[in-house]
DNA sequence: CTGTTAGCGCGTTCAT
DNA sequence: ATGAACGCGCTAACAG
């Protein structure tokens, strides 16, 4: 492989000069150039990128970490992400953590090695104390609420969201009301179970300890829901799913069982997975693709502006109204 | 930020010493190791990557190339490729092209510059003709077939695939047939028209160019499609649709057009993505999480073991018989 | 407009 | 077991 020094000796000249015109810098006499130009192709050079990233003590390249890539709620935010940092040259280090803390840690540390100039966490294992000890390294976001002041994030209230819903459901009727969520003990998910009670005891309804739903991330796990509402006595006559994944299952499921939708169980999902325009999943929702833009955006300034102050972006979902409510 | 030189200092020794104790070298004073590693952790020090990438000339870096990353036939192929590429070290360089030759040619820049040590393309826009010229920077990994004899191939022959289908449609006694495909020239529609229209001569079946629907890539094409077939006088009994995604989009407009399925018209998918499942959609699929499992296998023997021989994997796809036929 | 030089931070012989 | 010195490839401040 060439380098810039064997290049500057072929044409003769300093491989300052070189630097010069391979980092478009003024002041090259246009003869010297293009002589070096054509050096360059004729030897199919390239720069080093780590000797430059070395040197310029960046790499421009962002880390993103997400628990799960093939899973489209995060496939969109990488889509959005993707689209913004190639507007500004920059890259994307994919990082799956499934849920690994040691593993959000390790890409941490990519950032405090240099390797990465700024992190855009999905959604944050170790806690939002944790990452800010890593905010003296680059600049780090989260598509998640935070009550961190060194933390820009884009996050969507899902005390909101359930609201949203019980506030449909209500008004629709219902006072058997359930919930499926995911891990039991996230921001999100106490954000939605305060939701819920809320609402319900503003009606003075009694949640029921069976109509809870914990764990629910695929459509598997829907189908699951059904069978055990199947079994039970009494069963709720609306979920709130706070996954359209979730919802999926449940929707198959009931359908296959004789269980009908929404006749005898009203479904409310989440997000803008595509399976909910599919299924025609009446779902709360908020652009994924624009969580990931605007949390690059906010990545961006911090890394290029300094001093740029620490921002929250919230999103707003709304409800979609379709079949199965 | 600390660097090795200041720890060297404050320990006493120098940065060989150092450098020893970083990398688990042998041959260091227990108590001199025990010194070192202290101060390391009192100074919160960590080793900067693009200094050891430069001197090592490996960034532990590979390049992903997708067209689009929130399709679930790629985040499936992330995802497989993410799991073995962590178990192995390495971290994965997310490169959507959308398409795009440029973006393309730009990635396998980032090869020659030594930003990657490797690159996986799942569906290339160039060619294998230009891609061959990047192999002498590293290796380069295809998730398609090609003829090129210096890029490993994890790949599916999808002459095969529509071969199945037809087999299976025809032996079910079809015989007007439509296909919906992809990129009208890309190998595998090539292959796959090939596959149709040997199966349909073998009945001395007449290819109809209305049936024919190439540009099909979402759901939403597939509702056009179906728009299309209701214009019709005469309509296919069966169709073999390239992506369960457009087949997705087929069987959801007929359900609420009245075309019913199979009984009007029989749908084979392909590709393994959850919709097929969750719609009962046939399908003729092989696993994607596969693809990449074998595509990182392949290009990290490149990488690793030196003249390691070019290999070529065929994934054999299976036809899973559900309610669309 | 051009060249010299000093780093960037680290791994690695080669002596000792 | 340890350290001096060189090199990885490049940018940028400085001098001219």
């Amino acid at each position: 492989m060439p380098n810039i020094k064997k290049i500057a000796e072929m044409a003769g000249v300093s491989i300052s000069t070189v630097s010069r015109v391979l980092n478009n810098h003024p002041y090259v006499n246009e003869e010297k150039r293009k002589e070096i130009l054509s050096i360059i192709e004729k030897l199919n050079y390239s720069q080093n990128s780590n000797a430059i990233h070395l040197v310029r003590g960046k790499t421009n390249v962002i880390g993103v970490l997400l628990p799960f890539v093939n899973h489209q709620y995060y496939s969109a935010i990488i889509e959005g992400i993707s689209k913004m940092a190639a507007k500004h040259h920059y890259n994307i280090m994919l990082c799956q953590t499934g849920y690994s803390p040691e593993k959000e840690i390790e890409v941490l540390n990519m950032l405090k090695m240099k390797k990465l100039d700024g992190v855009i966490i999905c959604s944050t294992i170790n806690g939002w104390e944790k990452l800010e000890k890593y905010v003296k390294f680059g600049p780090i976001v989260t598509c998640e609420e935070t009550e961190s002041t060194s933390l820009s994030s884009v996050y969507i209230d899902h005390y909101k969201t359930f609201a949203l819903g019980m506030e449909y459901l209500i008004k629709h009727g219902h006072t058997q009301i359930g919930y499926c969520i995911g891990r039991n003990h996230s921001i999100n998910s106490l954000n939605r179970k305060r939701a819920y009670l809320d609402a319900l005891s503003s009606i003075q309804g009694i949640p029921k300890e069976e109509w809870k739903f914990a764990d629910c991330f695929t459509v598997e796990d829907g189908t699951h829901v059904v069978q055990s509402l199947l079994q039970m006595k009494e069963r709720p006559t609306a979920l709130l799913v706070s996954c359209n994944h979730i919802a999926a299952g449940i929707v198959r499921a009931a359908s296959k069982s004789g269980l009908s939708i929404p006749g005898d169980l009203t479904i409310i999902g989440c997000d803008d997975q595509q399976i909910a325009e599919i299924l025609d999943i009446t779902t709360i929702a908020h652009s994924s693709i624009d969580v990931g833009a605007d949390a690059f955006t906010l990545l961006h300034d911090q890394i290029t502006k300094k001093n740029e102050e620490i921002k929250k972006v919230e999103l707003f979902p709304k409800l979609t109204e379709r079949l199965t409510t």
